[in-house]
DNA sequence: TAGTTAATTAACTATATGGTTAAATATAAA
DNA sequence: TTTATATTTAACCATATAGTTAATTAACTA
Protein backbone atom coordinates (compact mmCIF):
# COMPACT_ATOMS: atom_id res chain seq x y z
CA UNK A 1 0.00 0.00 0.00
CA UNK A 2 0.76 3.47 -0.55
CA UNK A 3 -0.66 5.75 1.82
CA UNK A 4 1.77 7.47 3.87
CA UNK A 5 1.09 5.85 7.38
CA UNK A 6 1.90 2.55 5.52
CA UNK A 7 4.83 3.72 4.02
CA UNK A 8 5.97 4.81 7.42
CA UNK A 9 5.19 1.93 9.50
CA UNK A 10 6.69 -0.23 6.64
CA UNK A 11 10.03 1.97 6.86
CA UNK A 12 9.96 1.07 10.37
CA UNK A 13 9.49 -2.57 9.77
CA UNK A 14 12.99 -3.08 9.94
CA UNK A 15 15.61 -3.45 12.40
CA UNK A 16 18.62 -2.39 9.41
CA UNK A 17 16.24 0.58 8.72
CA UNK A 18 15.73 1.49 12.72
CA UNK A 19 19.30 1.22 13.48
CA UNK A 20 19.55 3.82 10.60
CA UNK A 21 17.56 5.92 12.13
CA UNK A 22 19.05 5.68 15.53
CA UNK A 23 22.66 6.86 14.32
CA UNK A 24 20.97 9.55 12.75
CA UNK A 25 19.37 10.91 15.50
CA UNK A 26 23.01 11.28 17.08
CA UNK A 27 23.97 13.72 14.08
CA UNK A 28 23.37 13.92 10.41
CA UNK A 29 25.43 11.36 8.49
CA UNK A 30 26.60 10.41 5.04
CA UNK A 31 25.55 7.66 3.48
CA UNK A 32 28.80 5.78 3.97
CA UNK A 33 29.12 6.63 7.35
CA UNK A 34 25.60 5.61 8.07
CA UNK A 35 26.85 2.18 6.77
CA UNK A 36 29.93 1.41 8.02
CA UNK A 37 27.98 -0.41 10.75
CA UNK A 38 25.90 -2.62 8.09
CA UNK A 39 28.92 -3.66 5.68
CA UNK A 40 29.60 -6.53 7.82
CA UNK A 41 26.57 -7.90 7.01
CA UNK A 42 25.49 -6.21 3.57
CA UNK A 43 26.68 -4.46 0.61
CA UNK A 44 26.38 -0.44 0.51
CA UNK A 45 23.82 -0.79 -2.46
CA UNK A 46 22.19 -2.64 -0.04
CA UNK A 47 22.22 0.20 2.51
CA UNK A 48 21.06 2.78 -0.28
CA UNK A 49 17.98 1.00 -0.91
CA UNK A 50 17.06 0.75 3.12
CA UNK A 51 18.02 4.31 2.49
CA UNK A 52 15.83 4.79 -0.70
CA UNK A 53 12.97 3.60 1.42
CA UNK A 54 13.30 5.70 4.51
CA UNK A 55 13.50 8.67 1.89
CA UNK A 56 10.15 7.88 0.59
CA UNK A 57 8.85 7.38 3.93
CA UNK A 58 9.45 10.91 4.49
CA UNK A 59 12.10 9.70 7.70
CA UNK A 60 15.19 11.16 5.96
CA UNK A 61 16.32 14.10 3.68
CA UNK A 62 19.36 13.82 1.83
CA UNK A 63 21.49 17.00 0.48
CA UNK A 64 24.56 17.12 -1.32
CA UNK A 65 27.91 18.24 -0.29
CA UNK A 66 30.50 17.71 -2.65
CA UNK A 67 30.78 13.99 -3.11
CA UNK A 68 29.08 13.33 -0.05
CA UNK A 69 24.96 13.01 0.60
CA UNK A 70 24.95 13.87 4.15
CA UNK A 71 21.11 12.43 5.23
CA UNK A 72 19.10 13.99 7.98
CA UNK A 73 16.42 12.56 10.17
CA UNK A 74 13.03 13.70 9.86
CA UNK A 75 10.75 12.70 12.68
CA UNK A 76 7.40 14.39 11.23
CA UNK A 77 6.43 11.29 9.66
CA UNK A 78 6.97 9.54 13.15
CA UNK A 79 4.09 11.94 14.72
CA UNK A 80 1.52 10.40 12.72
CA UNK A 81 2.29 6.69 13.57
CA UNK A 82 2.50 7.33 17.18
CA UNK A 83 -0.99 9.97 16.89
CA UNK A 84 -2.34 6.46 15.31
CA UNK A 85 -1.12 3.90 18.11
CA UNK A 86 -2.19 6.39 21.04
CA UNK A 87 -6.28 5.52 20.11
CA UNK A 88 -5.27 2.32 21.40
CA UNK A 89 -3.21 3.28 24.27
CA UNK A 90 -5.72 2.03 26.65
CA UNK A 91 -5.60 -1.80 25.68
CA UNK A 92 -2.29 -1.63 27.01
CA UNK A 93 -2.46 0.83 29.82
CA UNK A 94 -4.60 -0.49 32.74
CA UNK A 95 -6.06 -3.27 30.79
CA UNK A 96 -7.50 -4.69 34.62
CA UNK A 97 -10.50 -2.33 34.04
CA UNK A 98 -11.53 -2.53 30.62
CA UNK A 99 -15.23 -2.90 29.84
CA UNK A 100 -14.52 -6.42 28.94
CA UNK A 101 -12.73 -7.38 31.62
CA UNK A 102 -15.36 -6.45 34.06
CA UNK A 103 -17.98 -7.91 31.97
CA UNK A 104 -15.82 -11.30 32.37
CA UNK A 105 -15.78 -10.96 35.82
CA UNK A 106 -19.45 -10.65 36.87
CA UNK A 107 -20.56 -13.40 34.68
CA UNK A 108 -19.40 -17.05 36.56
CA UNK A 109 -17.79 -18.87 33.62
CA UNK A 110 -15.51 -21.82 34.11
CA UNK A 111 -12.31 -20.94 35.23
CA UNK A 112 -13.80 -17.98 37.10
CA UNK A 113 -11.09 -16.91 39.66
CA UNK A 114 -11.75 -13.48 40.48
CA UNK A 115 -15.18 -13.17 40.27
CA UNK A 116 -15.28 -9.93 42.53
CA UNK A 117 -15.75 -6.76 40.22
CA UNK A 118 -14.23 -4.27 42.29
CA UNK A 119 -11.02 -5.72 42.03
CA UNK A 120 -9.70 -2.29 40.97
CA UNK A 121 -5.45 -2.14 41.60
CA UNK B 1 13.09 -10.26 10.46
CA UNK B 2 11.58 -11.75 12.73
CA UNK B 3 12.13 -9.45 15.74
CA UNK B 4 8.71 -8.35 17.37
CA UNK B 5 9.41 -5.16 17.06
CA UNK B 6 9.60 -5.69 13.03
CA UNK B 7 6.63 -7.98 13.49
CA UNK B 8 4.43 -5.59 15.09
CA UNK B 9 5.52 -2.41 12.30
CA UNK B 10 4.71 -5.03 9.73
CA UNK B 11 1.38 -5.97 11.01
CA UNK B 12 0.78 -1.99 11.22
CA UNK B 13 1.73 -1.56 8.03
CA UNK B 14 -1.11 -2.53 6.12
CA UNK B 15 -4.73 -0.49 6.34
CA UNK B 16 -6.77 -3.14 6.18
CA UNK B 17 -5.01 -4.71 8.81
CA UNK B 18 -5.33 -1.19 10.51
CA UNK B 19 -8.84 -1.27 10.23
CA UNK B 20 -9.36 -4.20 11.68
CA UNK B 21 -7.73 -2.90 14.89
CA UNK B 22 -10.18 0.00 14.35
CA UNK B 23 -13.01 -2.55 14.62
CA UNK B 24 -11.42 -4.66 17.05
CA UNK B 25 -11.10 -1.46 19.75
CA UNK B 26 -14.66 -1.06 19.24
CA UNK B 27 -15.27 -4.85 20.96
CA UNK B 28 -14.33 -8.59 20.16
CA UNK B 29 -15.90 -10.18 17.16
CA UNK B 30 -15.61 -13.01 15.56
CA UNK B 31 -13.97 -13.93 11.87
CA UNK B 32 -17.17 -13.19 10.12
CA UNK B 33 -17.67 -9.74 11.64
CA UNK B 34 -14.36 -8.43 11.54
CA UNK B 35 -14.26 -9.86 7.79
CA UNK B 36 -17.66 -8.27 6.80
CA UNK B 37 -16.58 -4.79 5.67
CA UNK B 38 -13.67 -6.22 3.30
CA UNK B 39 -15.89 -8.72 1.90
CA UNK B 40 -16.40 -6.33 -0.70
CA UNK B 41 -12.85 -6.02 -1.54
CA UNK B 42 -11.13 -9.42 -0.82
CA UNK B 43 -12.12 -12.87 -0.21
CA UNK B 44 -12.37 -14.16 3.60
CA UNK B 45 -9.48 -16.76 3.50
CA UNK B 46 -7.46 -13.45 2.62
CA UNK B 47 -8.97 -11.95 5.76
CA UNK B 48 -7.96 -14.78 7.57
CA UNK B 49 -4.46 -14.42 6.52
CA UNK B 50 -4.42 -10.85 7.56
CA UNK B 51 -5.22 -11.78 10.71
CA UNK B 52 -2.80 -14.64 11.05
CA UNK B 53 -0.71 -11.57 10.95
CA UNK B 54 -1.81 -9.62 13.78
CA UNK B 55 -1.92 -12.97 16.09
CA UNK B 56 1.65 -13.36 15.00
CA UNK B 57 2.32 -9.90 16.21
CA UNK B 58 0.57 -10.80 19.22
CA UNK B 59 -1.60 -8.01 18.46
CA UNK B 60 -4.50 -10.03 18.62
CA UNK B 61 -6.12 -13.13 20.68
CA UNK B 62 -8.35 -16.02 19.31
CA UNK B 63 -10.08 -18.36 21.37
CA UNK B 64 -12.81 -20.67 20.55
CA UNK B 65 -16.93 -20.44 20.77
CA UNK B 66 -18.88 -23.03 19.28
CA UNK B 67 -18.07 -22.57 15.61
CA UNK B 68 -16.83 -18.98 15.74
CA UNK B 69 -13.55 -17.82 16.51
CA UNK B 70 -13.31 -14.24 19.18
CA UNK B 71 -11.02 -12.37 18.57
CA UNK B 72 -9.94 -9.50 21.04
CA UNK B 73 -7.46 -6.83 20.58
CA UNK B 74 -4.10 -7.20 22.49
CA UNK B 75 -2.53 -3.72 22.48
CA UNK B 76 0.80 -4.59 24.57
CA UNK B 77 3.08 -4.96 21.24
CA UNK B 78 1.92 -1.45 20.67
CA UNK B 79 3.63 0.20 23.82
CA UNK B 80 6.48 -1.42 22.88
CA UNK B 81 6.55 0.25 19.20
CA UNK B 82 5.30 3.59 21.10
CA UNK B 83 8.23 3.33 23.26
CA UNK B 84 10.86 3.15 20.71
CA UNK B 85 9.69 5.91 18.42
CA UNK B 86 9.13 8.13 21.65
CA UNK B 87 12.59 8.27 21.32
CA UNK B 88 12.17 10.19 18.73
CA UNK B 89 9.63 12.56 19.65
CA UNK B 90 12.22 16.21 19.81
CA UNK B 91 12.39 15.13 16.24
CA UNK B 92 8.99 15.89 15.41
CA UNK B 93 8.40 18.40 18.31
CA UNK B 94 10.16 21.81 18.67
CA UNK B 95 12.49 21.07 15.93
CA UNK B 96 12.99 25.08 15.48
CA UNK B 97 15.11 25.13 18.49
CA UNK B 98 16.89 21.88 17.74
CA UNK B 99 21.02 22.39 17.97
CA UNK B 100 21.35 21.62 14.28
CA UNK B 101 19.07 24.28 13.65
CA UNK B 102 20.63 26.65 15.54
CA UNK B 103 23.85 26.34 14.27
CA UNK B 104 22.39 26.51 10.65
CA UNK B 105 21.31 29.98 11.95
CA UNK B 106 24.42 31.04 13.32
CA UNK B 107 26.82 30.72 10.26
CA UNK B 108 24.93 33.28 7.43
CA UNK B 109 25.40 31.05 4.71
CA UNK B 110 23.33 31.69 1.45
CA UNK B 111 19.38 32.28 1.76
CA UNK B 112 19.97 32.98 5.53
CA UNK B 113 16.14 34.37 6.74
CA UNK B 114 16.20 34.59 10.52
CA UNK B 115 19.99 34.80 11.01
CA UNK B 116 19.18 36.12 14.64
CA UNK B 117 19.68 32.91 16.86
CA UNK B 118 17.79 33.56 19.99
CA UNK B 119 14.41 32.54 18.20
CA UNK B 120 13.32 30.36 20.59
CA UNK B 121 9.11 30.06 20.12
C1' DT C 1 43.80 14.38 -17.86
C1' DA C 2 43.98 10.43 -15.02
C1' DG C 3 42.89 8.53 -10.76
C1' DT C 4 40.29 8.22 -6.35
C1' DT C 5 36.39 8.39 -3.41
C1' DA C 6 31.29 8.44 -2.75
C1' DA C 7 27.15 6.88 -4.08
C1' DT C 8 23.74 5.13 -7.36
C1' DT C 9 21.90 2.22 -10.97
C1' DA C 10 21.26 -2.08 -13.52
C1' DA C 11 20.42 -6.71 -13.79
C1' DC C 12 19.57 -10.53 -11.47
C1' DT C 13 18.01 -13.95 -7.63
C1' DA C 14 15.49 -15.75 -3.68
C1' DT C 15 11.99 -15.25 -0.57
C1' DA C 16 7.92 -12.80 1.37
C1' DT C 17 3.44 -10.79 0.82
C1' DG C 18 -1.23 -10.37 -0.53
C1' DG C 19 -4.44 -12.03 -3.17
C1' DT C 20 -7.30 -15.88 -5.57
C1' DT C 21 -10.44 -20.38 -5.87
C1' DA C 22 -11.43 -24.90 -4.30
C1' DA C 23 -11.32 -28.20 -0.75
C1' DA C 24 -11.22 -29.41 4.11
C1' DT C 25 -12.39 -29.03 9.00
C1' DA C 26 -15.27 -27.98 13.11
C1' DT C 27 -19.38 -27.17 15.41
C1' DA C 28 -24.30 -26.78 15.63
C1' DA C 29 -28.93 -27.87 14.15
C1' DA C 30 -32.52 -30.55 11.74
C1' DT D 1 -27.03 -38.73 9.82
C1' DT D 2 -27.37 -35.06 6.92
C1' DT D 3 -27.07 -30.27 6.33
C1' DA D 4 -25.80 -25.59 7.29
C1' DT D 5 -22.62 -22.15 9.16
C1' DA D 6 -17.95 -20.53 10.41
C1' DT D 7 -13.37 -20.76 9.54
C1' DT D 8 -9.03 -22.63 7.85
C1' DT D 9 -5.92 -24.89 4.67
C1' DA D 10 -3.96 -25.98 0.10
C1' DA D 11 -2.31 -24.76 -4.16
C1' DC D 12 -1.43 -21.36 -6.95
C1' DC D 13 -0.18 -16.56 -8.95
C1' DA D 14 1.62 -11.77 -9.28
C1' DT D 15 4.16 -8.37 -7.26
C1' DA D 16 7.19 -6.55 -3.63
C1' DT D 17 11.24 -6.86 -0.81
C1' DA D 18 15.95 -7.58 0.37
C1' DG D 19 19.90 -8.96 -1.06
C1' DT D 20 23.87 -9.74 -4.58
C1' DT D 21 27.77 -8.25 -8.15
C1' DA D 22 29.17 -5.34 -11.83
C1' DA D 23 28.92 -1.10 -14.09
C1' DT D 24 28.05 3.87 -13.94
C1' DT D 25 27.86 8.61 -12.42
C1' DA D 26 29.56 12.60 -9.75
C1' DA D 27 32.89 15.28 -7.58
C1' DC D 28 37.31 15.95 -5.79
C1' DT D 29 42.62 15.53 -6.22
C1' DA D 30 47.19 14.86 -8.14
Amino acid sequence: MNDSLSQTFQALADPTRRAMLARLSQGDASVGDLAKPFLKDMSLPAVTKHLKVLEKAGLVTKTKEAQWRPCKLNGTPLKDAVDWMEHYRVFWEESFDRLDEYLKSIQPSKKSKGKKHGCKK
